[in-house]
DNA sequence: TGTACATCAGTGAACGCGCGTTCACTGATGTAC
DNA sequence: TGTACATCAGTGAACGCGCGTTCACTGATGTAC
């Protein structure tokens, strides 16, 4: 049977688990993740991981999935919320994704963004994961622009840009470089649909 | 004496372990970077790094800014060589930098476009260095666009779009997102020099 | 120039610690009769 | 309904391994006389 009450509170662990951990692969990296700091984070022992996922890797990839889902629900929200108040697309896309709050708390972020650099180093089953997604971030953004063909630069300038701004640090010099970037990719894209609105 | 051949001979190991490990960094992250693998590829045994280095963390930081000069020595010609041959700079830079060939090799590579996501998560020594890392290529990129403004836009676009085109694979996929990359950046600086021309 | 001594880059064994994984066990929940 | 047994989510100790770091030692190079 399913609908046990045992078999119930094993997948409430799951999930509490994965909510850890898809927490904690965005703070800490793919590398600064251990699975004796997610079970204790998630109230449990470390030796009963292993009746929930086969490896520590397939647990990365499962938090993974769930992080690209819980940041693609934040973030669809939060677009929502300012086209809802008159924003464009584009610009709902780019002052939520570039939002300054996401400088200091990269765990609830997009996980593309927080693990990039490290994605292609992976072993397959995490690598695949994280190729797909990128897949998926890709297919988010194409859905907010108006040219679809330019989904590929601005899908790499959110990342990239979050990605330098956390470097230089949440700080003037990160609002700075976040602030420049917003503001270019929107003039640009106002210019652009005057352009095509010109032609 | 500094003219030891003793001590030309320690500088000389110093600098065959830091050239390692630039490699290394860009190949597999900091995290991935060993003390003991460094050393044995440098030609030499672990036992006597601690001759050379205060800490791993200190040689990282030391082989990120060595990681820096040589991406950028490489850089630099290869976009000097594509100036010479009528590009304009940015056209050239974009070339270079998102080339099919950065796809294959991130070793040889921008370590901002290897590392940026771990950057922020590294303890002050490493991430100050990172943090320089990031400035210096800001820099560049800047030294090589008409209106220095829009310098972070471009920088955190082929940062982001190598990442996720590596993340893709090295295979269609990788190569399609990156020539979209290119395109679409060229387009614009096209349209933007045109523009400034209209006005 | 030659000899005795000092220096020091590099060696290799050992350390301690953290981490992924395993496993015998527990006790609460569910099942059979 | 109640009792005996089976199941199984979670516990906690132990394992083996890798890695950063330390250290006594070696042997080649440099210095003093």
């Amino acid at each position: 049977m399913t609908g046990n009450s045992r078999s119930a509170q094993k997948e409430i662990s799951r999930n509490r688990i994965l909510d850890v951990a898809a927490k904690a692969i965005r703070r800490d990296g793919y590398a600064g993740v251990g699975v004796a700091d997610v079970m204790s984070k998630a109230g449990l022992t470390h030796g009963g991981f292993y009746a929930h996922f086969e490896s520590r890797e397939m647990m990365l990839a499962a938090a993974l999935e769930r992080a690209g889902e819980l940041g693609a629900e934040v973030l669809a929200s939060r677009i929502a919320d300012r086209c809802a108040n008159g924003d464009t697309a584009v610009a709902a896309l780019v002052e939520t994704y570039l939002a300054d709050a996401n400088l200091a708390s990269p765990e609830m972020g997009c996980p593309v963004a927080a693990l990039a650099s490290e994605m292609p180093r992976q072993a397959d089953q995490l690598r695949d994961a994280s190729c797909r997604q990128v897949q998926g971030l890709l297919k988010m953004v194409k859905a907010a622009l108006p040219s679809g063909s330019a989904a590929a630069v601005m899908a790499s300038t959110m990342v990239g840009a979050l990605q330098l701004a956390r470097t230089l640090g949440n700080n003037a010099k990160g609002k700075a470089h976040l602030a420049a970037v917003r503001k270019a990719l929107i003039d640009q894209y106002d210019i652009d649909l005057a352009d095509k609105t010109r032609r």
